[in-house]
Parts: structure tokens; C-alpha cells; sequence
DNA sequence: ATGGCTTGAGTGTCAAGA
């Protein structure tokens, strides 16, 4: 089973990238985060052409996210249950078996901020609900836009971006939480490339210099962590004309 | 140097992203 998570930075834009990626990769489950579209602008006659499934929890002009698939969904929630959020930055639903759990998780501004406060309590309660969907299903996924870099190796400069947001010690802290309540990170189950990023800046010609950090993920539970096969992160989909400022990023078990 | 690009909203130019 191949299971793919990518910030695209606007669905409208970005919806031929997405569709021959589709083609090209043929993924069993794609989840979108950051489609910036209300439910009914949601492009799902274009995508179902194509053999794929639509769920989406979308809103005018920021956050959103989507899960596309071969195979129905079962068990939808698009929040992270007893927590207040107007934000739709959650989709979880079951797909053939696998419960899936899709997040934007909030990006923080910078850590004096209100935002940051609102992404370390965002995190605090994703964490506790996670403790119980791991409970309840053993063949659990959690991976999205998690606006972490969990380690020094993941970002290009750790010296310039120690202390700021993104890479603070609060959120490397909080993404330390959520690995403990065993899950793996897919990436470092096997060998990868050195200085791997999944986001780049648009500006300053960070894609070309590589002045990425890598804050796209995808965390199994035991039992997929067990049967995983790979994981890899798409660097050709940020080369495109217009790209999205993310990259994929595919785990296959 | 608090900039540098991209998007959405909306027709000025700003908020937000990361």
C-alpha cells in the first residue's frame, strides 16, 4: 500500500500538478493539506475522473485538507474531537483497513507569538486524542504538514534556525510526545539521502541552494512500522513550473 | 537589512505562510 501526504498552496492552482502526480505515482491514499477551498469549489468531478475517492474539509482562503483513494472511506472525523477550532486542519478516516490521520498542523508565526501558543496547545491536544485512535486501531498513519523539524540533520542550518519557530526546543519537544506514543518516523526507517528537506522557501532561491527543512511527515504504528518498505520524498514535483513550496512525500508497506 | 516569493481577497495592497 502506498500512502502520500502533500502541501500543495492552493488545490485551484496547484490541480494539474496534483492530477499527474496522481498518474505518475498511483498512490492508494493521497491526503492535501493547505487546498484554501470551501467544500463546494472543491474540484471533485476532476479527481473522481481519474479512479480516486474525495473527502475534504476545506474553507475560504486558508487551510484545508483533503484525503484522495482508490478505496472508500469509513469512520470520517474532521476535528480533533473536545478541542474548539475553526480551522480545518484534520481529516481521519479508515481506507482498506488503515485508519488515516491527515493534518495541517498550525504553522506558529514565530514563537512570541499568540499562534505559537495556539500550535503548542493544537499539538497538546492532537497528542492525547492520538493516544486513543493508536489504541483503538493498530494499523494507525499520521502524516500531513507538521511544521516541525524534529532533528538537526532536518534542517539546512540548524545554527541560524535554533530557537525559531518551526525548529524551537517547545515544538521539537511536542513532535518528541507524539513519536513516544509509538509511532516511527517513516523517513528515518531507512537509508536516505543526506540534507533531505520536503520544504523549501519560495524566495532567496532556497530550492536551488537547497535551504530547506523537512516538516512534511509520516508516523506509523508498530504494526506498519514492522512491514514498511519505503519512504521517500519527491524532490521533482518542487522543480515544476508554479510549484507548491512542499514536496511529497510517499511511505509504501 | 525583519527583506527576499506566492496565494487569496479583490482592484488597494495586505495577511499569512514557513
Amino acid at each position: 500500500m502506498k500512502i502520500a501526504t502533500w502541501n500543495v498552496n492552493s488545490l485551484k492552482v496547484r490541480l494539474p500538478q496534483v492530477l499527474d502526480w496522481l498518474a505518475a505515482h498511483q498512490p492508494d491514499v493521497l491526503c492535501l493539506q493547505e487546498t484554501k477551498l470551501e467544500d463546494v469549489n472543491f474540484p471533485t468531478a476532476e479527481i473522481t475522473a481519474t479512479g480516486y475517492q474525495v473527502l475534504k474539509s476545506g474553507q475560504k482562503t486558508y487551510n484545508g485538507v483533503a484525503i484522495l483513494s482508490k478505496n472508500p472511506a469509513t469512520e470520517v472525523v474532521t476535528a480533533i474531537p473536545c478541542f474548539v477550532d475553526v480551522q480545518k486542519r484534520v481529516l481521519a478516516a479508515t481506507i482498506a483497513g488503515v485508519r488515516i490521520i491527515n493534518l495541517y498542523i498550525p504553522n506558529g508565526q514565530s514563537v512570541d507569538s499568540d499562534k505559537f501558543q495556539y500550535k503548542l496547545g493544537w499539538l497538546g491536544a492532537l497528542t492525547a486524542w492520538l493516544a486513543d485512535e493508536l489504541a483503538r486501531h493498530p494499523k494507525l498513519v499520521v502524516l500531513g504538514d507538521f511544521n516541525i523539524a524534529p532533528e538537526e540533520r532536518d534542517v539546512h542550518d540548524p545554527k541560524a534556525w535554533e530557537g525559531q519557530v518551526l525548529f524551537s526546543l517547545p515544538e521539537r519537544e511536542a513532535f518528541r510526545r507524539l513519536v513516544d506514543l509509538g509511532l516511527a518516523d517513516s523517513f528515518r526507517l531507512f537509508e536516505q539521502p543526506e540534507k533531505s528537506y520536503s520544504w523549501w522557501d519560495y524566495r532567496m532561491n532556497a530550492f536551488r541552494r537547497n535551504m530547506g527543512l523537512r516538516i512534511d511527515h509520516i508516523l506509523l504504528s508498530p504494526a506498519l512500522a514492522e512491514i514498511g518498505k519505503s519512504c521517500t520524498i519527491d524532490k521533482e514535483a518542487r522543480k515544476a513550473e508554479r510549484p507548491s513550496d512542499h514536496a511529497p512525500v510517499m511511505v509504501e508497506f
